[in-house]
DNA sequence: CTGAAAGCGCTTACAG
DNA sequence: CTGAAAGCGCTTACAG
């Protein structure tokens, strides 16, 4: 495979002369420039990214920080869809991205793992924790990155996420304008990350402003996978006084309550109203199609990674974070509860 | 951040030294070892797969070439099953992987993106069609690589792919044995790659072992969207001598179908029996639950890789090409057409 | 506008 | 068992 040395000496020039033309700098005669790129053509040469990466200059590629297991990621639509946005531009600016994932329960190996490499240009990352510590890594680093979520920081810098609070906030408006007060919340795994806290807020708050009080009973925990929704369902179903519709914190666990409540004999929306959070493609697949709130995962993606590149190519150091609506998307798997009557 | 000079200094050693602890050679007395692990310990240093990449020797990053864009990868769940298990391999053995994918309508540029990094120490490649031209990229570069799917090698070398053949000759096999004799096929793009013609020769023989033979009015084509399944089925229902059965040749189409056949108010399997393929985690998530002919996905993706290591570090060059079963999983879409009756 | 030379952080023969 | 030195393929000041 041919070098920098092949092609400066088939144009008859300097490898200095080769890399200017490379990066594009100014100042270099037409002439000999034309020359270069006919050398380059001919040799089919292409530089080195090892080379470059070693130089300290762009390597093109870009981290992309998973602090979870392949299993979890790949089995979670809603992530895949943020990492489609972040392939997607990085793919359009020819960009690769190297995806540096967790070994299981220790989420800031997948921190490590990427600065070890020493040649990406910068990094989105996925936020999970509130702690925010594994970030700390890269900024010792001095890489570039923008995050994806929360970031505890005072005044959240460099991140995009979306209106968790609001999204949360309209789903249990619209639950209780359809005629319900008993309703049964599953969560994510509390501890885990500070979009929930967000959620949590806006339930509480559209509660409080109907006058509801939430039934400690009324609150399940799972973690985000379809057969703990299930769980938790069944939990709820299973108590004497059922709440009449059920407001999960993802779409998945939405989808093993729905499976729960068919196995009740309870009908969806009637006997039962449900509602999501994501809206992931599978949500529209259903029966009935699902009630959720949209978060724009594909864009959080996309803009994330706009961010990133704009910092390393604009030179932008910092960016005020990002806040993408989130959006209640009405399907049919809630109504009003068949002994109520809507009272909007 | 630490380099090797730094280490070097510490440990009151040479680099050249350093270098061989770190790649293990033997040969090292225990003393000087245990001094230069202390060091690195001390100074948290881990060594520049920039700078590895450039001296020839191992970076640690395999490639994963997806010869599709990303809208096309994240949209088809089959593929990022065994991308899954690609990613687990991989980071079980601390290996990170830079997907590489082509802008829309270049498949090469996938190849050549790789390429150009300079610094994988190998890699899988999905393959789609038939002239496997791209690979010889890989080739020449003398980067070792495993292909998953097909290669047109007249011994088809270091490759994983899934019985094809089989699983199109069981699900038709089946579908005859429930009373079907009019099964309409929903195929793949037909230009699109050897798996789809493996799948053909499959639904032809099993056909013709029952001395059926394939109107060709029952055979349509789809891309693998759900969409393309909608209308596909669309035509085959439309038609004036319908078929009481379908197959498709993904999940996905088979889908779309579904959809289609409930607009037709067709129920399945009771007026319509459908199998799939490929039997993607939506598969039992629908309503019929699919019957689908399943492809191992995720243990392909393992399997590549793992033989991938294999030649990275025990210097394999070439393994026969492995074959994984593909297996028929019945569920309830599909039936004995209610005026037939079962002959098996 | 162009080029000579040093340097990025490793590894690999080659001596000793 | 250990180290000096060259080299991997670039880029970047610095001169000219």
């Amino acid at each position: 495979m041919a070098n920098i040395y092949d092609v400066a000496r088939l144009a008859k020039v300097s490898t200095a002369t080769v890399s200017k033309v490379l990066s594009n700098t100014p100042y270099v005669s037409q002439h000999t420039k034309k020359r270069v790129l006919e050398a380059i053509e001919k040799l089919h040469y292409s530089p080195s990214l090892a080379a470059r990466g070693l130089t300290g200059s762009r390597t093109y590629v870009i981290g992309l920080v998973v602090p979870y297991d392949p299993d979890y990621l790949f089995s979670d639509p809603f992530l895949l869809e943020v990492i489609r946005g972040v392939e997607s531009v990085a793919n359009d600016n020819d960009y690769n991205v190297l995806i540096s994932m967790a070994k299981s329960a220790d989420q800031r190996s997948a921190y490590t793992k990427l600065v070890r490499t020493g040649y990406v240009d910068g990094a989105v990352t996925l936020e999970t924790f509130e702690g925010n510590i594994a970030s700390k890594v890269l900024e010792e680093q001095g890489i570039p990155f923008v995050s994806i979520g929360y970031s505890d920081a005072p005044n959240r810098h460099n991140s995009v996420s979306a209106s968790d609070y609001t999204g949360a906030y309209e789903a249990i408006s619209y639950l209780i304008k359809l005629g319900h007060s008993r309703i049964g919340i599953i969560c994510g795994p509390s501890h885990f990350m500070s979009a929930l806290e967000e959620r949590m807020r806006g339930i509480n708050d559209a509660l409080q402003a109907h006058a509801i009080e939430l039934d400690s009973s009324l609150l399940t925990y799972g973690d985000f996978t379809l057969d703990s929704g299930y769980k938790a369902c069944n939990e709820l179903l299973s108590s004497e006084n059922r709440p009449t519709a059920i407001f999960a914190m993802n779409d998945r666990m939405a989808m093993g309550a729905m499976r729960c409540a068919r196995e009740y004999e309870l009908h969806i929306p009637h006997d039962l109203s449900l509602v999501g959070f994501d809206d992931i493609p599978m949500a529209v697949l259903v029966e009935p199609p699902l009630t959720t709130v949209r978060q724009p995962a594909v864009e959080m993606g996309r803009c994330a990674t706009q961010k990133l590149l704009e910092m390393i190519n604009a030179d932008v150091r910092e960016f005020e974070s990002i806040v993408l609506p989130a959006e209640l998307i009405i399907r049919s798997s809630a109504a009003a509860p068949h002994w109520g009557r809507a009272n909007s």
